[in-house]
RNA sequence: GCGGCUAUGGCGAAGUGGUUAACGCACCAGAUUGUGGCUCUGGCAUGCGUGGGUUCGAUUCCCACUAGUCGCCCCA
């Protein structure tokens, strides 16, 4: 094989992209609904919007960015996420200063992240996902959860969960930090090497252990929800509430940490529940980040939002064995028969096509049962037969594929026929 | 970054250290000289991921690479 598609890439054939298509047209009608706004951001910007945006202890930053210096010597970087592009072109043109607030964003495009591929991970993939930023309302992080929510309910999928926890504010933060560094230090070379490392970055991170899951001192962890401070308590009380309002059914796991640094007060994830989807679970995740604006250099702004895969939704829906409402087949198909009449089927074709009817002919010299082969292929509703016969009278032979029901109809009557027939129109 | 499994025609899938690489689906043609979905007949891999090596000989054995796949870390 000469070429082969960049690794964890992936070619979106035909027989795939109307489903894409679909999925993302239900995107848009929801965020037209919710009133969020398409922002289309560069798939590349400075690498260092990501370190700052993302932070610079993260995974993402640390090992799966698609870095690279342009021809200028600026380093670059391949967005690996949505939330930073945004924000930064929120301070750029200056959106903090519109006066409809919060200012509700919406993207959808490709992320790129250096890593190996497995069921539900590519290097590159397509994020949806919103923003709300300058509102610091509960109400506005239920809404953007309700908008997660609604997208995969209104594509079928049932065997989804909520799982929501609350980081607090910074204050809570630190001191819900200490707690754990102070609970596990004594200890910690009980745990894991992975754990042991945890304890001076990210503390939190050691709670969501897959392998120390069973020691002792994990059952007696400090959880962040018991060190949040009546501030940051009294936000999470009033997200669950709207969320409970909403008739939104949701779990609290004090161990939920999202990966990205920005993020406070509220975390969020959507994840599958459905038999056989394989390890990464994860669909959608989120969350308010409310220093973000700030660190980029805006005026101090609260935000939230979320990002969930395509992909990934697609895998769901596929897991749970859900078929789209995708309309496959075509109007007509053109069967000319004979050299005056494969002539004349190209402006036919042509003025059909004018009036809004899906038309295809042969291109392959095929003989009448082929082009009959080729029409049910496709799926084509009707059949329109021209051959010396018809052209020596002016009409065509239109059959209906489903019912084999065929009619004469003169020539100057046919796009109008055709029209009625298949779209109903007249 | 680490580990398991895999790699044969458009797709699925057998197979052997030795002259012609099963079969199924799909496709094309004919039976049916102007009509699809059924049936029958025929056609369709100078090639077995790529590159080395072992051997008189490799698709089959060994190594490397590439890719897929599943899992770990982590995430969408």
């Amino acid at each position: 094989m000469a070429f082969q598609i960049p690794r964890g890439t992936q070619d979106i054939l035909p027989s795939e992209s109307s489903k894409w298509q679909y999925v993302e047209q239900i995107a848009r009608e929801l965020c037209r609904r919710y009133n969020y706004k398409e922002i289309r951001t560069p798939i590349f910007e400075h690498t260092e919007l990501f370190l700052r945006g993302v932070g610079d202890t993260t995974d993402i930053v640390q090992k799966e960015m698609y870095t690279f210096t342009d021809r200028g010597g600026r380093s670059i970087t391949l967005r690996p996420e949505g939330t930073a592009a945004v924000v930064r072109s929120f301070v750029e043109n200056k959106m903090y200063g519109d006066p409809n607030q919060p200012v509700k964003l919406y993207y959808l495009g490709p992320m790129f992240r250096y890593e190996r591929p497995q069921s539900g991970r590519f290097r590159q993939f397509v994020q949806f996902g919103v923003e709300a930023i300058g509102s610091n309302d509960p109400a506005i992080d239920a809404e953007v959860i309700a908008l997660a929510m609604d997208l995969y309910r209104s594509l079928g999928l049932k065997k989804i969960k909520l799982v929501i926890n609350s980081l607090g504010d910074i204050s809570s933060r630190k001191a819900h930090r200490e707690a754990l560094i102070a609970h596990f230090k004594g200890r910690i070379h009980e745990f894991c090497e992975d754990c042991q490392v945890r304890l001076e970055n990210n503390p939190l991170r050691i709670l969501d252990c897959k392998k120390d899951r069973e020691h002792e001192l994990m059952k007696t962890a400090p959880s962040i929800l018991d060190y949040l401070n009546e501030e940051s308590r009294a936000y999470f009380e009033q997200v669950k509430s709207y969320l409970n309002k909403l008739g939104i059914p949701f779990e609290v796991d004090p161990r939920l940490v999202r990966g990205l640094d920005y993020y406070n007060h509220t975390a969020f994830e959507i994840m599958s529940e459905a038999e056989g989807f394989g390890a990464i679970t994860t669909l959608c995740g989120g969350g308010r980040y409310n220093g973000l604006v700030q660190e980029i250099g805006g005026p101090e702004t609260p935000g939230v939002g979320f990002a969930l895969s395509i992909e990934r939704l697609l895998a769901a829906l596929a897991a749970e064995g859900i078929a789209l409402p995708i309309e496959e087949g075509i109007d007509c198909y053109v069967v000319a028969l004979g050299e005056e009449a494969k002539k004349e089927a190209v402006p036919l074709v042509y003025a059909l096509r004018n009036e809004g009817i899906s038309v295809e002919k042969d291109y392959q010299d095929r003989k009448v049962k082929a082009q009959f082969k080729a029409a049910d292929r496709l799926q084509a509703k009707y059949v329109i037969i021209v051959g010396e016969d018809e052209l020596a009278r002016n009409v065509a032979n239109v059959k209906n594929m489903q019912t084999g029901e065929q009619v004469e109809v003169a020539l100057s009557e046919l796009t109008t026929y055709m029209k009625k027939v298949c779209k109903g129109e007249y």
